[in-house]
DNA sequence: TTCGTATTGACAATCATATTCATTTAAGGC
DNA sequence: GCCTTAAATGAATATGATTGTCAATACGAA
């Protein structure tokens, strides 16, 4: 049914991986872009969009697409989960809901609904930013 | 604290909230824009994105940003609930989810959260659209 | 090493949405 | 109804993230 993708490990590639693992928190493609290029290393902005999109497919990384419209992205621990994220320093933390993965699943197949996926986002002022 | 609004009846709102209201799914700002002229009203696109915006803000419709960073609208019901949504055809059933409300608020405080909002989501392809 | 193809990247193109700003108009007080 | 004023409008322009193109390059299987 599916073919294996088969990606092939680049210099490119490898640099995004280490920008987002140095990162910790959810950045924009152009953010990783630009934290590659402090780096030293040379990646073209288009190659950033595609490894991230990329990594996102194969569930390496997670994305927000925020209001805005723009995609956000951090590496994630593989496990589905979902963020509490700070709207003023955008500082995330991860969190488990089975409880609501299972309500999910269940309200979708009660409506006759195959193929279920959700986002869900919780977002506030953390402690910090609060004063 | 807060000012009133102070929103204004002007004919291209009510060509907007009209438009919106004919729907019953979710549409794009372009979209609106485009079942506002069909309709014989003349409204500047301009007009279509603040007017949306504006009832959005003051609740009378939901958005929805979808992956592809475009927002979508829709009229809904004044109070506070989440969408299950159809991938293929866009059709939606509001969905009611107490324990989810209370777990998000919940979560969100116990990590020194305040001012919290969330978002929840649930996709799938509806049973007509499945074949 | 060789070869096929996945990947890259400079550049142009898209396209939803924001901004500007001169003009129009709703709404409250008279 | 008339005035006044700030809200609202909209055409044009700008913005800015993301995508498409395509020739050049480099993984990695054999
Ligand atoms: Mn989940
Ligand atoms: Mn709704
Ligand atoms: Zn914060
Ligand atoms: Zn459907």
């Amino acid at each position: 049914m599916a073919e294996a993708p088969a990606r092939r490990q680049t210099r490119q590639r490898t640099a995004v991986a280490e920008a987002l693992e140095a990162q910790g928190e959810f950045r924009s493609a152009q953010e990783i872009y630009d934290i590659v290029r402090q780096r030293g290393d040379s990646v073209g902005l288009t190659t950033v969009y595609r490894a991230l999109q990329a990594m996102a497919d194969d569930g390496q990384v997670d994305v927000i697409v925020r209001g805005d419209g723009e995609a956000v992205y951090r590496q994630c621990s593989p496990s589905h989960h979902h963020h509490l994220v700070c709207r003023s320093c955008r500082s995330t933390v991860e969190i488990d809901a089975p409880d609501v993965e299972r309500w999910a699943a269940d309200v979708a197949s009660q409506h006759g609904f195959r193929d279920v996926t959700h986002t869900v986002e919780v977002f506030g002022v953390c402690a910090r930013c609060a004063d």
